[in-house]
DNA sequence: GCAGATTTGTTCGTATGTATG
DNA sequence: GCATACATACGAACAAATCTG
């Protein structure tokens, strides 16, 4: 970083396309830990708030962990949802991907609803925070997030779980968020909503997933 | 603002959490404009680079521009992408909303492709970046942005552009797409690619778009 | 379990540059 | 040119989380 001023370009943005460049030239590995903000803006010769705005900018594709530091992200997951499942733990199972889900609440709501609320892991990584809403009469009782609410369902109750319809939205991270799929605050989120409906048509579920924006990509292959 | 700190809680997220009530409260319309940072950091009671911090928090509700000021941004569009329709351009015309594009550049790539990029206003609101891909052959010779490149695709050749596979994830917006989207750096961007197909199966466009998350919805009804 | 070192998180004050009207 | 308002950058300090011995 010799330029500093003059160049035109924000130094902040200096550092973090010289941060991009070196993840791309492999020279910094996914998982490798950074050094810390303090050695970092000696080396550019700048001030330490301004690798952090490098840092945030890159917040993709670098992660920082309070107290502990930054590290470079791992590439993301592509989920398919026309593949007939209607949860992504199945599918992301078969392709040897292990999910967990870590139980947040369970909650009584409305006339007779229940709703879940967890935080989904993909190989032990956190990947999503989500809620799923279902009629009581058809939540399963003990859930323990070894795998998905819909598994359960359909295995205490004789119902196949279809999609219906999803909807696709882009958010930053909450404080709250951040903090169970540990990302900085302000990060990117990809939102997925929608419905389900059992084998006969009859709505048995709706969800809603904030999903890590560096891990998540979903696919979808609309019929001719 | 009186708990000043103690709270536990972050001033910038004490700032942005009273920012967002006064919108939900309606105390502050969309297209509002704020008062000045400076004036906003007196209020509060803080530094002005705390209210910075909590305009960019809220970057999906609040936008700001350069050199003039702040303001409550405009609620998000949901667009359906299984209504046949291959472009957004049509469904939204159909609902009335008005839609055009700023040819940011046309150029030549790989063999024989031509690439388009453009912005596209809806309601004279930038709400997309975008790049679509599509064979030198079928390239609409004199795209003027006023309807979308696959109708005029259509217009001058005689096909029929479906979708055929489409991948939703998220993103944070870099400088460039902030500035043509009038966002701020770091505001949550829906990314969506993937490519189309004519009416016979053959590929005859790519595209990626990055759409404002604040303005954005893509909702996708899967066949039962 | 605790104390200290390390590292990131937040906040202030201040200065200067740049875009807009 | 001038005033206003946002954009970037620096230095300093302390808080909070984590790790180590």
């Amino acid at each position: 970083m010799t330029g500093r001023k003059q160049s035109g370009v924000a130094l902040y943005r200096q550092v973090a396309q010289d941060l991009i460049g070196r993840v791309d030239r492999s020279e910094l590995a996914p998982g490798e830990r950074l050094e810390p903000e303090g050695r970092l803006a000696e080396r550019y010769g700048v001030n330490r708030l301004t690798v952090r705005r490098a840092l945030e900018e890159r917040a993709g594709i670098v992660r920082t962990e309070h107290g502990v530091g930054s590290f470079v992200a791992e590439p993301a997951v592509r989920h398919r949802i026309d593949d007939g499942e209607a949860s992504l733990s199945e599918s992301m199972a078969r392709r040897g991907i292990s999910v967990r889900h870590h139980v947040l609440a369970v909650a009584q709501v409305e006339p007779a609803s229940v709703e879940f609320r967890f935080v989904r892991y993909l190989e032990d990584e956190p990947w999503s925070i989500g809620e799923v809403q279902v009629p009581a009469a058809l939540a399963p009782a003990g859930w323990d997030g070894s795998n998905s609410v819909f598994a359960a369902m359909s295995a205490e109750h004789a119902i196949t779980i279809k999609r219906a319809e999803t909807a696709f939205g882009a958010a930053l991270a909450g404080p709250e968020e951040a903090g169970w799929l540990e990302v900085p605050v302000g990060s990117a989120l990809l939102e997925v909503r929608g419905f389900n409906t059992d084998q006969e048509g009859r709505v048995v579920a709706s969800f809603a997933h904030r999903i890590r924006g560096d891990r998540a990509e979903y696919v979808v292959r609309l019929p001719q």
